[in-house]
DNA sequence: GTTAATACCTGTTCGC
DNA sequence: TGCGAACAGGTATTAA
């Protein structure tokens, strides 16, 4: 499941081969993903050179020569899959498949759907609707303990629950959260308003390593992240509680065995011992 | 104004 | 072995 990790590492890998290359090629085999795609993408894209690449929140922004920015979102189970030569076997759930001008093929595989791509211009980008209202980059100098503080005071819902909200913020999922806040040791039940002071700096700094790392790993594969040579990911063997009910808390000096709760309709997993 | 629940989608896993 | 239920989860929409 791509979060904030596993589209850095899509972009890069996609960057690296597609930066300043011209679209020679766009094949459209599906008229929607989760939504409609845009009237004529392909025959907008194609001939499009490309400026370049990079992420905002989960999102994939493609910017190109005729001021248009190609945004993707990979959703849950999208994959950009990179090959070279003769154009690939396609294969079920390939929905774009496209060609630059010096012969790379990138197929988007997207078996769950909930992707999304969409063109808007470049300059206006952020005040697209998907975009709007989005909170600070968490790699970014923007996020900081009390930024972080800030956004959640007054907020009456439980921590996990508005590390989720992306415009508290950009990027971090349902693993990077339970992650993080196991290694701030704050409990995910806490009420976000009282996380504050050096909470809130521990829990910036959480999110901060654990997304660094995970980028370093190329991402996490459990189900369906690959990275665009096709390779899985790897921080999956670093996580300290996500998906590991039952596991002992990774935690020195700690007893405790990791639980998993429900919050919002999904999974938590967390040490009901050192987390507080 | 807020927060919580639901819908969307399909491949995989689990229990009977 | 086979089948259906449960589950994964990002984001928009609907409900409370």
């Amino acid at each position: 499941m791509p979060e904030l990790p596993e589209v850095e590492t899509v972009m890069r890998g996609l960057s690296a081969r597609m930066d300043g290359r011209v679209l020679a090629e766009v094949e459209v085999r599906r008229p929607d993903l989760r939504w409609p795609l845009p009237e004529r993408m392909g025959p907008r894209l194609t001939g499009r050179r490309i400026l370049g690449l990079r992420r905002r929140a989960k999102y994939i922004l493609i910017d190109l020569d005729d001021g248009t920015s190609w945004m993707i979102h990979l959703g849950m189970s999208g994959r950009m899959l990179i090959s070279d030569g003769p154009k690939p076997a396609l294969e079920t759930h390939d929905h774009v498949v496209f060609r630059t001008d010096d012969g790379t093929w990138v197929r988007f595989n997207d078996a769950r759907r909930f992707g999304m791509m969409d063109l808007w211009p470049t300059e206006d980008v952020e005040r697209h609707k998907l975009l709007k209202g989005i909170g600070p980059e968490p790699l970014g100098n923007a996020f900081s303990g009390p930024a972080l503080e800030s956004a959640l005071a007054g907020k009456y819902t439980p921590i996990k629950a508005a590390l989720l909200d992306q415009k508290v913020v950009a990027g971090v999922g349902n693993i990077y959260a339970c992650e993080a806040l196991h290694r701030s040791a704050i409990s995910p039940r806490r009420l976000a308003l009282n996380v504050w002071g050096s909470r809130a700096e521990r829990l910036a700094d959480a999110v901060k390593s654990v997304l660094t790392e995970a980028i370093a790993a190329g991402g996490s594969s459990l189900r369906d992240h690959r990275q665009v040579s096709g390779e899985l990911g790897y921080f999956q063997h670093t996580f300290r509680v996500y998906d590991r009910e039952g596991e002992g808390c990774p935690s020195p000096g700690c007893s405790g065995t990791v639980k998993r709760l429900v919050q919002s309709g999904r999974s938590t997993f967390y040490c009901p011992r050192c987390q507080r």
